[in-house]
DNA sequence: TGCACTAGCCTGTATATACAACCTAGCCGA
DNA sequence: TCGGCTAGGTTGTATATACAGGCTAGTGCA
């Protein structure tokens, strides 16, 4: 096993992992078990078990003793502070969502977009400006653009009852985010459109999403900072199966 | 293997954290060998492996090939979008920082401190508040609460050149954190003492650490708006190595 | 027709064994 | 004294084997 030679389970790992990242393996869809991985690619039941295994810690699949593995379901959430589906985080509190869409349309992307989304100047973007409520009260102001290849119904869609965020997950698993946090003063629009306050603060999120490892997707999540906040927890892999365990 | 029997390589892990998390093993310490588990507990060396490898994954400790297993450096930071180490964030960005400390003393638990801190009402708590500075600026005002059992010595730091969250994490590895992130209006002072114009609102990250299960310190965070952004990158495990990969 | 049972697949765990590669300390010879 | 070499410990990987326990579909009996 030299430094050139990549381990067999890790081989075997990349073959899933590209099935998945290539769409040929979609969310929810059956993985070779061990025994098929056995029969069709000549490793033992182990390497087979150590790279299903490794798959399911980091997130790609999801294994049900007796019954298979399946690719797992990207659109529950990223990680620590991740903006999820604000749709959800408001139904998980009980309360009602709602959203006003401002405006739905093809735009020519300005140079700020074409250098986030990787394209060219003046290249055709899709544009969404919506406001999501809770109870009928503004949260958040969804300024969002798509690129058109990874969504073409995107401008068909009816956001009132589909957030352009799931939406979007339910194309593709998203693979990878970045995003931006920062506390800003609103514009006299934004003011209005979120029925803010004069002299209230906005707590500004902006988030650039990756699919088959290019940006797909760039949105501005502007909430008034009298009613949002994000939170986090962060406890280290392995720290909460140890307390299940001492419950038992 | 019922439900209710632990799997030993778990049990093994489980062993492990705690020496890890009582103290009795220090970071940069050697962690027995597969070997020496085999014969001290009596499992298969696959066993001891699997236990190893997964602690590894999850950061607790760090493997040589031909060498041996060691505790972790718990110092270098948590996770995506946790605060760091602001010392080294503006050191990383070439720039200089510098402390201003307002005060350093031992108060008594207020209502708030003593319900986030989950100690006695009127508990001895030890409370520092300091101004870091980037280029001389100032961009964050540190108000922080720590549980004296926790840092006997903390007071009598000298903060200067050490900040708050390094020497309590070179106390022990903060374990759990949980964050809140909120824009808000300064009050006056706050205003005054990070330097802010007129009408800048403030990113405020409330932040709670847990070491050995119990939280132990409480920090309020407020950055200038103008002059402070959070951000954050996500790429799911194991995308990175295949990334690598791809370039041999 | 409907129900109970079972065969067969699946994952989860555990062990024994084997070999490769790495690192260090100490030996031995020049 | 200095250098190279080697023995032995360490991790990393791979395999064959085994058994437990969960799930499902299909068989066969009532």
């Amino acid at each position: 096993m030299s430094l050139t030679t990549i381990p067999r389970y890790r081989q075997l790992k990349e073959l899933i992992i590209r099935r998945i990242s290539t769409g040929e393996l979609q969310p929810c869809d059956r993985v070779p078990s061990e025994n098929e991985l056995v029969h069709s690619t000549g490793v033992s039941r182990m390497t087979a078990n150590r790279a299903l295994r490794e798959l399911t810690d980091e997130g790609y699949v999801e294994r049900v003793a007796g019954v298979g593995t399946f690719v797992a379901d990207f659109k529950t959430g990223l990680h620590v502070l991740e903006v999820r589906n604000i749709a959800d985080e408001i139904a998980k509190r009980g309360n009602k969502h709602s959203t006003k869409l401002l405006s739905c349309d093809e735009v020519e992307a300005d140079e700020n977009a074409a250098e986030v989304l990787q394209c060219d100047l003046a290249a055709r973007l899709m544009h969404v400006r919506l406001v999501h409520c809770e109870n009928d009260t503004p949260v958040q102001l969804e300024d969002r653009y798509v690129v058109p290849g990874f969504a073409p119904g995107f401008l068909d869609t009816d956001f009132t009852d589909t957030t352009p965020g799931a939406y979007l997950s339910s194309i593709s698993p998203l693979q990878e985010a970045e995003h931006v946090v920062r506390a800003t003063m609103p514009d006299p629009l934004t003011q209005q459109q979120l029925d803010m306050q004069e002299g209230e603060p906005c707590l500004v999120v902006t988030r650039r999403t990756w699919a088959h490892g290019r940006p797909v997707t760039f949105a501005r999540l502007c909430h008034p900072g009298s009613r949002f906040e994000l939170s986090g927890h962060y406890a280290p892999p392995g720290a909460e199966p140890l307390a299940l365990e001492q419950q038992e």
